[in-house]
RNA sequence: GGCGACGUAGCCAAGUGGUAAGGCAGAGGUCUGCAAAACCUCCAUCCCCAGUUCGAUUCUGGGCGUCGCCUCCA
């Protein structure tokens, strides 16, 4: 069982090995904090978070950095309209970006760098490029010189003749010595002081390009070279393109051994979710319709495996929630079960059977949705097996093993849930009279009334259990 | 114009050279005071055409369709 992930530099799946050998160096592009995060923003921080769990399930120490580009046109666009500075500017931004994550459980990283903080490792590494005639000013600006680096392209596989055919490469109003070189550093614009977003540097005050942050905070935190980048596919090119042109100029060292590009979230129309284009879905536009976190979690994560593109809809999601709520339902299940002496023996074979599996399945390229698809398959055979009242002690181990090696990557199942009310117990133990007295009447009228608040219950031979489930409609409206 | 991806049941989706996982939705049952949950049963021949092969959904070529990148973008 070894891990292997596709890597876009060879356009192929290889066995997964780290420089050292059981610790990982990881750098993920975080989000450009100027608005909320949509969810196909989010469906990419959740591959991230999915990369690094199952690195872990895989036995190595993981150093995860997550940019926070927090100066860019953007930003300096909405702090000047605003009024206001970019640091003030991007903070309820910043905030909201920490606390999507933490509804959708992802796990914290080791380091959150922000472009701002690190102005000083940008301006070394320019200057770095400067000596070594990597780069060149014109006009007060500073540009990466391609020409310099005749790797260029080799990850998006464009070679420079594509590029220059290109029927919409930028017109040439800078004095740039080739249309395709870029910025790692703007000269001061009238308006850049008052909003906070102009440095000295030796070859000019001004602000750095884009793609500088990252190439110089993986070098602060990881080193020259990082085991595993990843990003989504619309930063391929140019923004890990110019990373790796930056990095190995200036380091002389190989950028990113691995790079994983995870594929798009489409809108209901089936076209790219972009924030440019207009039309674009939160997480808070989704709670607010209804929908459960975890089945957004699961959704984005699980339907589809990662180098696919997903489109969001209601069906989809509300088919995570289903599967969600079975995982619950069935680790809740196996933690009451009334166990027999008797083991199922055939089951607990087959348990471990699919566990192997599942974690194959992960090993390859972290094909969530196959394992998955085995987990529930499984589920089935072991529900039937409690139903008939086949379920040994061994039994329940297995397949308590088989859940957390899920949640391992779901976290979905064992998320705790809120406290039981005293008001909801206190409604259950009226029920339960009014259902000795055989006043069906009044234990339905309760059902309900708890329905309607978003609180299911059921009746079992273990007693009657309650759960969290969407609000009905009428509480909605 | 260049480069690339995809096209599997009503919907989402995995996958393999030997007659296609799983989930949602739907139908019929078992169980239940009624429900719910769970279980059982049913529900596809994989866009089209040609080729390679004993055999292709899986390989090759062509076609049609959808989408992405080449420009800020997860």
């Amino acid at each position: 069982m070894t891990l292997r992930l596709h890597n876009t530099l060879t356009g192929k799946k290889e066995e997964f090995k780290p420089v050292e050998a059981d610790h990982v160096r990881m750098y993920t592009c975080g989000p450009t904090v100027w608005n909320y995060a949509h969810v196909g923003n989010l469906r990419a921080f959740l591959f991230y978070d999915l990369v690094r769990r199952h690195l872990r399930v895989s036995g190595y120490r993981v150093t995860h950095v997550m940019n926070l580009t927090d100066i860019d046109d953007r930003i300096l666009d909405q702090a000047m309209h605003a009024g206001t500075t970019i640091t003030e500017y991007v903070k309820p931004y910043a905030q909201a970006f920490f606390e999507d994550m933490a509804t959708l459980r992802a796990e914290h990283v080791e380091h959150y760098p922000r472009a701002t903080e690190h102005i000083a490792e940008m301006v070394d590494m320019i200057s770095t490029l400067l000596q070594n005639g990597n780069a060149y000013i014109a006009d007060g600006d500073v540009y990466f010189r391609i020409a310099s680096f005749p790797k260029y392209g080799e990850l998006s596989h464009l070679d420079r003749a594509g590029l220059k055919a290109g029927a919409r490469v930028a017109t040439d109003k800078y004095d740039k010595e080739s249309v395709s070189d870029f910025a790692l550093w703007k000269k001061s614009q009238p308006g850049d002081e008052k909003i906070g977003a102009s440095w000295d540097a030796p070859f000019g005050r001004g602000r750095p390009g884009w793609h500088i942050e990252c190439s110089a905070m993986s070098k602060r935190y990881l080193g020259a070279t990082l085991d595993i980048h990843a990003g989504g596919v619309d930063l391929m090119f140019p923004h890990h393109e110019n990373e790796i042109a930056q990095s190995e100029a200036a380091n002389h060292a190989p950028f990113a051994r691995v790079w994983l590009h995870s594929e798009h979230l489409a809108d209901a129309t089936g076209e790219k979710m972009s924030k440019s284009a207009g039309g674009f879905t939160t997480l808070r536009d989704l709670v607010a319709a209804g929908h459960d976190p975890l089945a957004v979690r699961l959704f984005l994560m699980a339907n589809a495996h990662y180098r696919s593109r997903v489109r969001l809809s209601q069906e989809a999601l509300h088919a995570s929630a289903e599967q969600v709520r079975r995982l619950r339902e069935f680790a809740d299940r196996v933690n009451r079960a009334t166990l027999t002496d008797a083991d199922h023996a055939g089951l607990v074979d087959r348990t471990a059977d699919v566990r192997a599996a599942y974690r194959e399945a992960l090993d390859d390229d972290l094909n969530l949705p196959q394992g998955l698809g085995l987990v529930f398959d499984h589920l089935r055979e072991a529900n039937a097996a409690l139903d008939a009242g086949r379920f040994g002690p061994l039994n329940k181990t297995a397949l308590l093993g088989l859940i957390d090696d899920v949640d391992a990557h779901l976290d979905v199942i064992r998320a705790e849930e809120p406290g039981l009310a005293d008001e909801v117990e206190r409604l259950i133990a009226e029920r339960e009279s009014a259902r000795k007295s055989r006043d069906f009447a009044r234990a339905d009228r309760i059902r309900d009334e708890l329905r309607e608040r978003g609180i299911a219950l059921e009746d079992s031979r273990e007693g009657v259990r309650w759960r969290r489930v969407a609000p009905t409609a009428a509480e909605r409206s």
